[in-house]
Parts: C-alpha cells; sequence; structure tokens
DNA sequence: CGCTTGCATTGAACTAGGACAAGAAATCAA
DNA sequence: TTGATTTCTTGTCCTAGTTCAATGCAAGCG
C-alpha cells in the first residue's frame, strides 16, 4: 500500500525501513468522488496530497472569474497549494478538484514538522521534491510565453500522452493558455495528417 | 557586510549568532562588472548567488533562437538555476548576465552540504526560501496566461517601480512576454493620461 | 570630436488566436 | 429510454499583439 509513495520520496534520498514507517504512520488515506473540492479559494490549504490513484486539476480564479489551470495531478504526483498558505497567513485563489475517483494520502503541516524532528534526513527530500516543482513551473511558463498554440499542444501530448482520454478537452485549453475552441481547430488540423 | 544576507536568511527561521557566523564563513564575496555572464547555457550552475547589489537577468533561450527573461533579480534577491543542473546531470539552457556592476555572496552546492550538516536549521530556511519561488513564479505563469499585456505591464510597474529606470525597455518586455515595439505603444497610451 | 552601435518610437500590414453563435455528439440522471 | 446537461466542433467576424520597416536619439569608443 505504501510502495508507490514511498519509491517517490525515495526519489533523490535514500531511507531505511525504519525511517520509512515513520513517514507511513504520519499519513492519512483518504479516498475520494470525483468532482469533489479539496480545496476552496479562500480556504487555507492545510495538506500535501500524494495521488495514489485517479487525477485532480489545481486552478487559479482571477478577478473577472476567468479559470487558469496550473497542474493536472494524477498517479505519484503531489499536489497542494504551497503559494501563500502554509507559511504566510494570506487564504490563496486557488482551488483543488478531483476530476476522477481518486485514493490521496494527505500529507498535513503538522505530520510534517513530526517528521522533520524525528528524521530530519526528509527535509531534504522534500527541499528536493519543491525543487523540481519550481523547475517544471519555469519550464512551463518559458513554453507559454514562447510557443505557437499548436507547438504548446503536440508537446503537451508527448508529456502527458494518457490525459486527453481521461480529461475533458477544454480543461486541456485551460491549462495551455488557449480557448476550447481554439484547441478544438489545433486538433482537427493537426487529424488531416 | 553580512547584515543584508542574513537578513534574508533569517526571514523565516531565525539563527543564532554562532549558527550565522557559520553560513557567513561558507559565503565567497564577488564582485562582477556590468555584462559580464554568470551562467552560459549549457554550462553545469554550481552557484547560487545571494545580490548584495546590482542587477542581473535570468533567461531562456529556445530552438530558435527566441529569448525569454525568466527572472530580474535585484538587491536582496537570490539567483540560480536549480532546474535540472545541481541535482541532475542535465545541462541547462539558462542564462544568467550582470546587467550593471554587481557585488554578490556565492554559495556553492558544496559549502550548502557543509551548511546543512554542520546547521541542520539551514535545511529548513533553503526549502521556504524555494517555496516562496515557486509561489512567485506560479503567480507569474498564471499572470502571464491570464491578463493583457497592458494590465501586465502596469502590474510590473507596482511590483518592481525601480526597474524600468534600471534596465533597458526590451528587456522588460521580454519578461512580460510581448514585444518591444508593442510594449512601446503601451507605454505611449499611459502616458497620455 | 565624429562615428558607430544599440535603443526607443511610430506607422502600416498582417496573423494567431479570441468571442460569439449554433449545431452535433456524448454523457448523465432518473 | 428519454430528456437534460455538458462537451466538442465549425464557421464568421474581430482584435490584441506581431513583424517589418524607417527614423530619431543617446551613449560608448577610437
Amino acid at each position: 500500500m505504501y510502495s508507490q509513495i514511498n519509491k517517490n520520496i525515495s526519489r533523490y534520498v535514500s531511507f531505511d525501513q525504519q525511517e520509512l514507517e515513520i513517514f507511513n504512520s504520519l499519513l492519512e488515506f483518504k479516498s475520494v468522488p470525483k468532482k469533489t473540492m479539496l480545496l476552496q479559494g479562500g480556504e487555507m490549504c492545510n495538506f500535501e496530497a500524494f495521488v495514489v490513484k485517479g487525477c485532480v486539476r489545481k486552478y487559479y480564479i482571477d478577478a473577472n472569474g476567468f479559470e487558469v489551470i496550473l497542474q493536472f495531478a494524477i498517479e505519484n504526483a503531489w499536489v497542494s497549494d504551497i503559494s501563500f498558505s502554509i507559511y504566510e497567513d494570506k487564504p490563496s485563489r486557488v482551488f483543488i478538484e478531483t476530476l476522477e475517483d481518486c485514493e490521496f494520502f494527505m500529507f498535513s503541516p503538522e505530520s510534517k514538522e513530526k517528521l522533520f524532528s524525528k528524521a530530519p534526513q526528509f527535509e531534504r527530500a522534500f527541499r528536493i521534491l519543491m525543487q523540481r516543482s519550481l523547475a517544471v513551473t519555469q519550464d512551463r511558463l518559458f513554453h507559454t510565453i514562447s510557443k505557437t498554440a499548436t507547438d504548446k499542444y503536440t508537446e503537451f501530448l508527448l508529456q502527458y500522452p494518457a490525459l486527453p482520454q481521461r480529461v475533458a478537452q477544454h480543461y486541456i485549453a485551460s491549462y495551455l493558455g488557449i480557448s476550447a475552441e481554439f484547441l478544438s481547430k489545433i486538433r482537427n488540423k493537426i487529424a488531416k495528417y
């Protein structure tokens, strides 16, 4: 049951059996139906969720109600809103919603503190995870600015080949920063070859 | 001399005098003229630089030679390419260049390791710094996708009121993801009120 | 001092992508 | 099964922003 998450956390730092057991004892397993909100804009985010099974989207809403998907998290990914909510007291404008029936391990800030005091090695592992998210987000920013919509979509397909079968197309459009209609036209054009 | 950087690192975690001295002893002070490359695309980035004085830009170049500025770092900011270079062995496509005469504290991965082993509290401080960079980058991604060019520019002015006097306008355009000409037109329009 | 080189501005022509509308297809609820 | 709701497609028109000049301006350099 814990093998997925243990493999994930051991990716850049190795832990012995005992350390992993401490870690696992601090996780809360949670099964959630599709279309459930894990976080509502304005709430404080008091978890980091590891996706065991299923798919969620994390999105912002701006002042005019315009929605932008920041992240799809599928199996073996982490999702949370670390932005300003855990360490500062500002509420976030971020929403997190399941798109399929999901299974998670929920990890709370309090558990995190406990973990770091009992097994400080984990601080390092979480720092590296954070670093990787930053790298991914920077890359995404670069692509968003410099590529055409068609390029962005074809690269998206390479990166997440299974997602178009799993999530609605207009969500993908929102992730890419283009309109749903235009994505449809792009697909149409691509299909002709 | 060390007060700026000590204040910066103590922002979310507090350290005693002794810990700060260990930290300071591991930094290398460096004075660099303007237009110097700190990192050339393809090189491994083996530092994190804290800007004591001056201004640098960090940018990507894509396959067609198109340049995008990811970050301006001015006084009291950190700049580095953590993306894939320090912990994985892929070279980065990131460039870092000084735009003014600069003073830095350079912090190497080896020093970082030493610091964390001597004073593990710092691991936490660096994790939080990382977290803040991620939050800032996510916000920037969101704005890039959802705002008009004019909005982006006026918000940029609020966030970095001093920068337009310090850096060339076409760099700001590149940061905002718009053409230099269009930024000029936006400024012209704004000036009319 | 003049010369070159880079930077900002402006205008005209062009295009990638958006907004709107309406129909077709698919999914869901009961 | 059927109606209802959501999703996807397609067409038309429209606009924010680009590209490509051309021009003026300021700065660094010999």
